[in-house]
DNA sequence: ATAATTTTTGCAAAGTTTCGCAAATGCAAA
DNA sequence: TTTGCATTTGCGAAACTTTGCAAAAATTAT
């Protein structure tokens, strides 16, 4: 991952990045190519890959890992977002950035380290499954 | 990903976990595998696989992705800690837990909410980078 | 102990992601 | 425009990770 602020959009990463503005969802790689196949017949997945990988490290896009096999991306959104996964129920939280600004703050003013990472999922217990874990404790 | 507090540590997953804990670093699945071929010729690399799952799982061990084309696994100490991954320079510092403690915390607090996610690896612009970054901008 | 059940493992195959390289494309200079 | 240079893409292969299944090992019940 490199830095680089210059944006050039190809016919792939254009089709990539229009493909994700227009849909509300989290897709993974294969089914950003599955869905652009129709438009570009001779798109290759590894260009898939390619444009993806391209669109996160220009911050068009964001790049999490839900635990479901592969990497899902959507658009980046004024609001970002961030999510917490159960790792009982696997019920997906959104967790607004309000919530998480004020962290990354702190690494700034203590660590002098600025976050770029736009996307958080962190993985724990939702109320409800704590409750029940609790119980099964007490039994 | 489940939650199953019945630990059972079998040869390979006992090896496993003693390679982790007797070694410093941050260890690939290749990498553990290597290490254990002497000890356990026959241990196929699938269950290297199967083994960290299960050591993460159960919050015996920790996995990060560092951006190194494979996650890596290290012992879960008394102290958890985390990484700060530099997008220009790669350097990766680490992160005491008490910074992400109070993070962690409001998050229990005002989502109800209880992270289990015990390596936190978020990435962004060391200082010394950053001031490049500010200067390239200028000219 | 022995049998039945469950869990774990090796192996092979499938799925996912990355990489090298040559052809194609796009941009810039002449 | 044409030429030259840099970037991007398709393709194939390699690398990495997951999965299904049957054999092996461990656990539980009889």
């Amino acid at each position: 991952m490199q830095i680089k602020p210059e944006i050039h959009l190809t016919t792939a990463r254009k089709a990539v990045l229009e493909l994700l503005e227009h849909s509300d969802a989290h897709l993974s790689p294969a089914e950003v190519h599955q869905r652009l196949k129709e438009r570009l017949p001779s798109l290759n997945l590894s260009t898939v890959y390619r444009s993806l990988d391209y669109l996160v490290a220009h911050e068009l896009i964001t790049v999490a890992d839900m635990g479901t096999g592969s990497p899902v991306y959507e658009r980046l959104s004024e609001t970002p977002h961030h999510h917490l996964v159960c790792l009982n129920c696997s019920e997906i939280l959104k967790l607004e950035h309000e919530m998480v600004a004020p962290f990354f703050e702190s690494l700034k003013q203590h660590k002098n380290f600025t976050i770029q990472t736009n996307h958080l999922v962190l993985y724990g217990l939702c109320s409800h499954c704590r409750e029940d874990t609790q119980n099964k404790d007490k039994s």
